[in-house]
DNA sequence: AAGCGGTACAACCGCCAGTGC
DNA sequence: CGCACTGGCGGTTGTACCGCT
């Protein structure tokens, strides 16, 4: 028996989303939260398939996102997190607040990855690219201990900026971050930073949108968890999208309506 | 102004792990 | 235990945008 699709072909709607679809999956979240995905798009009127309602969610819409580039700091945070971890984005997305896997892996893709290439670093490996020889006599030392950084402590000295390991005043540095202070926590956290590499749940993150539970019953939501880490949502829970007024909204879920407007502006 | 190539990023696809029956 | 189903992840593709010629 062959596997079901995630939705049915027929009649589903690919490509970019427009601003009435956005709005249409955003008020049902507000309004019914993050339930069974599958759902999603009947009960919102939606002809998309389920999978992509999600990640048009968690990719694009999600009020605590932030838009635009990743700043220095968040750059040299990937950087050190994909030298311990590789291509877990999703691991690596975790420690970068308001950033998404996506988000992170097109960025490394298209700047760092070319940014490591110019400095002559091997952007898998992380290890110069005339040193790559030496590189695995280091790696079988490295397996005794707790991962290390690969070399990013040159890296970051080429890039100059400060090591990861020897943050403490490096951050504060950075002003191009911003919110140096928690990037600086991040960073400076190594049972953190263990705990992502012993593939464990970081404890810092059991009410972020990643680890929430769907709301278990849709009547009953009073106070589903995940709604903890976002006030915002209680606020608007009984408002439909055109119910908002633009004062009720923080700087993110403005960034949201600027995009949604934006979006609406294109089409 | 048009054509072209490069870049950035949203979106899709296929696979896998977890879970419930 | 095996199957069906869902959600999540990472890789890849498509396309809009931008700068250059």
């Amino acid at each position: 028996m062959g596997r079901q699709p995630c939705c049915d072909k027929l009649g589903v709607k690919k490509g970019p989303w427009t601003a009435e679809e956005d709005k249409k999956l955003i008020n049902f979240i507000l309004t019914n939260g993050q339930c069974c995905w599958r759902a999603v798009p009947k009960l919102a009127g939606l002809r998309r398939c389920g999978k992509s309602c999600r990640l048009r969610w968690t990719n694009y819409l999600r009020p605590d996102l932030k838009r635009g580039l990743l700043t220095e700091a968040e750059e040299q945070l990937v950087i050190d997190l994909h030298a311990r971890l590789g291509n877990r984005w999703s691991k690596i997305a975790a420690r970068l607040p308001g950033r998404t896997d996506n988000e992170i892996k097109n960025h490394w893709n298209t700047h760092i990855k070319k940014k490591l290439l110019k400095m002559g670093i091997d952007p898998v490996t992380h290890e110069p690219f005339h040193k790559e020889s030496k590189a695995e006599q280091i790696s079988s030392h490295a397996d005794d201990n707790l991962p290390q950084p690969g070399n990013h402590q040159l890296m970051l000295e080429t890039d100059g900026a400060n090591n990861m390991e020897d943050n403490s005043s490096s951050q504060t540095e950075n002003s191009s971050s911003d919110d140096p202070r928690l990037l600086e926590s991040i960073c400076n956290d190594d049972s953190l930073l263990n705990s992502l590499w012993m593939d464990e749940p970081p404890f810092v993150d059991g009410t972020s949108w990643n680890n929430q539970p769907p709301p278990q019953n849709i009547s009953n939501m009073s106070l589903p968890s995940w709604e903890d880490n976002c006030s915002w949502l209680l606020d608007c829970q009984d408002f439909g999208i055109h119910d908002f007024g633009i004062d009720c909204f923080s700087d993110i879920e403005f960034n949201t309506l600027t995009t949604l407007e934006m979006g609406e502006s294109k089409h």
